[in-house]
DNA sequence: CGGCAGGTTGACTTGCTTCAACGACTGTGG
DNA sequence: CCACAGTCGTTGAAGCAAGTCAACCTGCCG
């Protein structure tokens, strides 16, 4: 998923041609539990629901294509996407017997979806699985706190600039280089508990100000990372 | 801690003689270390910091007495709070290597501290509190994406409500019964993402339409749920 | 009894939302 | 290849919920 803390997506920037370290993180539960011939490809169309909340939580996903909105929807029809779950990420896995958001597929989606008794029989034998299992948990806990304070504290061009700030940092995009925005506006205004045009208008505001530009809907050049972090603030301290 | 997700009040009170089941949750995660003497009892003093956002995660504690608030703080000093833990609820778990959020005392309070090493360890050993640190995590993770929504789309008065009605739900406080409100206003307003002016004149409102009282500063006595339920409106469906 | 921290209330401001109109892609079928 | 419809995005104008600023309670503790 996004993290809506900040880490300087710089650092990245700095070190173009080191190659990503084999990660032996979330990703690895689900490359351990392909080769053991637990994870079936399953595919969704745009828009199409992949779960929903309260249903019976059988299965855990991983996606391996696309982007995948977790959000719950209120009985008037209000939405709060908790989670942007990209390549690489893992979710279903945070609820108890029942789903408690709904997933639908944001782009076409290539997911692997396990059965979570088979993980959670995996996660009691194997010691680093289980690690693995807990590190995903206390990750999806921590990012969530972040994205609290977002949407207590911080105005839209701050909400907005980190946003930017995390999927770039997500996706390890650098500066003056396209980054791609597969949701829609609305779907970023529902993240960040926004309105579809009060997100636009920050939009072309940061635009303006030759922060970064939109050479089209689905993505934006960040052109002055140093800005947009000073703009984000999302940074939090201790007492 | 207390959780931002609506479950009925009255459900307790219908049944009011009925015993509490021998919870087999969190709880007995520090009850068992306890028995194993990992646990050591520590006090801190009104307003005093437990542990600090970035430091050293060395310990986890359970609450014994009182209310221990967990937030955040940005630079210019605008402050979230992610959660409030009473007694029996666990904190400083869900964190990597370091405090991603500062604990305070909210009241005198009474804590159980574990050495983290200590309960991974047991972790590693018994499947059965493995099991119920992974469910802590999960709750944790849940409970904070019921907070985004109504950080996210909940008006101010569905915030209060729905806070009130969280608090009710945790303590087990039957309507008509004075529920204790450890936390002063400006603590109530950095968890509900408001001012301390708009928590005020929403409690004040409540009371003006005889929802429920205020007795003292420090409890509330709510006399209608039903109406405070549907005022939380906190209710989320499936697509 | 006085001082102070925390809480309440009022008047005014504002950032974001709402409502409304318009633009610009995108895919489809003739 | 173009016409056309529908979806999605952008922009403007007006309204409002919550924030800000400021004054004033109120209970508590020395």
């Amino acid at each position: 998923m996004i993290n809506a803390s900040n880490a300087c997506i710089k650092t990245a920037a700095r070190a173009p041609s080191v190659p990503t370290t084999p990660q032996l993180t979330r990703q690895s539960i689900s490359e351990i539990t392909t080769e053991r011939k637990l994870g079936a490809v399953v595919t969704f169309a745009r828009g199409k629901t992949i779960f929903g909340d309260g249903e019976i939580a059988d299965y855990s996903y991983k996606v391996a294509e696309g982007a995948v909105r977790l959000s719950k929807i209120m009985l008037d029809g209000r939405r709060q996407i908790a989670e942007f779950a990209l390549p690489g990420d893992m979710f279903g896995f945070e609820c108890g017997d029942l789903y408690e958001l709904s997933a639908e597929a944001v782009t076409p989606v290539v997911v692997i979806r396990y059965k979570r008794t088979h993980i959670e029989r995996l996660g009691e034998e194997f010691s680093d699985i289980r690690r693995e299992l807990m590190a995903h948990l206390r990750h999806g806990w921590t990012s969530a706190q972040a994205h609290l304070v977002m949407l207590g504290r911080q105005t839209a061009k701050e909400r907005v600039a980190a946003f930017l700030l995390a999927l770039a940092n997500h996706r390890r995009v650098e500066e003056n280089r396209p980054l791609e925005l597969p949701m829609g506006r609305q779907d970023i205004a529902d993240y960040l508990g926004l309105t579809i045009e009060t997100v636009c208008r920050t939009l072309t505001e940061l635009k303006q100000s030759k922060i970064l530009s939109i050479p089209d809907r689905h993505a934006v050049v960040i052109h002055d990372v140093e800005t947009l972090e000073s703009l984000a603030q999302g940074d939090t301290i201790e007492d």
